[in-house]
DNA sequence: TCAATATCGTTTCAAGTGAAACGAAAGTCA
DNA sequence: TGACTTTCGTTTCACTTGAAACGATATTGA
């Protein structure tokens, strides 16, 4: 009756899970601790760096962030100070959200830290290594791209 | 004031949380549509598969899930009829759960999906590619192994 | 022996979650 | 024009989550 077959420590979906989660816990102590904010929030705010003025919607599509929880990071951070809202001009439906100086403030507090770690991690791989292991992610996402059962990815910046 | 040195898209646990993401999603879809199981409800079946009675704790250790999740998890299979929970003759704390011939029969019927989900997406890579993939993600808990502010790693079965 | 401590699994409680519904605004098209 | 549809961000609601507290059992050590 024992399936010995499967052994759930080695595969792919857990093992993904299980390095993602200890990445993300790792980090989210610092930022949490320090400045008391959450993963949503510190998404929102990590996207905000490279874009002025950016809607509720491209933050969604572009941080792996459902709706409503953008809506409520973006929320919570303007009550904190960090981010303001306003209303597009051309568009009343759009909300822009952008950093306040005291959102850049943390923001460039906590960034050395974000790369630190990174590159803490990356440390372990030669420079060809890390494009290889990143190659290999983007062709893993790739299978997915051609099932229509998954989710459809992200959207991903170039450059 | 803007940071353009940093890339939400391009940082290791970003995208780690989003391929990890994206292929939990994935055979999420499948076990809670067929058998209505919810993820820690799959991971614990999953891990019984190896081991005919188990403590709850173990699961805890084993199958990366906090205590409550296992508990309630366990709790729901025990009312589904898929496993069984009883107390362990030696010591009156530990309590033993085995699956049920009915979880047999749902873990051998879901097994297959999940193996040629894994295969589907395996099969990008070379063997030497997917040896090579898995040694890097080793390496990268080799780096959080060494960091005291890093969760501990969660034990993963030899062979 | 028997207090003090540790461990196990469950439960509590406050917070977070996302699918669905919502109102508001914009776009479509006859 | 004006009904219909689509899109945007928010909110509702039922569910999940995990840290902490809990009772029960086991272990330790004076």
């Amino acid at each position: 009756m024992k399936s010995n077959d499967f052994n759930l420590s080695h595969f792919l979906p857990y093992r993904l899970a299980v390095l993602s989660e200890r990445v993300s816990k790792r980090l989210s102590s610092e930022y949490s601790e320090q400045f008391g904010l959450t993963t949503p929030e510190w998404r929102v705010m990590a996207h905000l760096s490279r874009s002025e003025k950016v809607s509720v919607r491209e933050i969604h599509t572009n941080a792996n962030l459902e709706k409503p929880r953008v809506s409520r990071a973006v929320a919570k951070l303007e009550k904190a100070g960090l981010v303001t809202k306003s209303v597009n001009e051309g568009d009343h439906r759009l909300i822009e959200v952008s950093l306040t100086p005291e959102g850049w403030k943390v923001l460039n507090q906590f960034l050395p830290n974000a790369l630190e770690l990174e590159n803490s991690l990356l440390g372990t791989f030669s420079s060809e290594e890390v494009d290889q292991f990143y190659d290999m992610i983007e062709r893993l996402h790739a299978v997915l791209d051609e099932d229509p059962k998954a989710a459809p990815r992200p959207k991903m910046d170039k450059v």
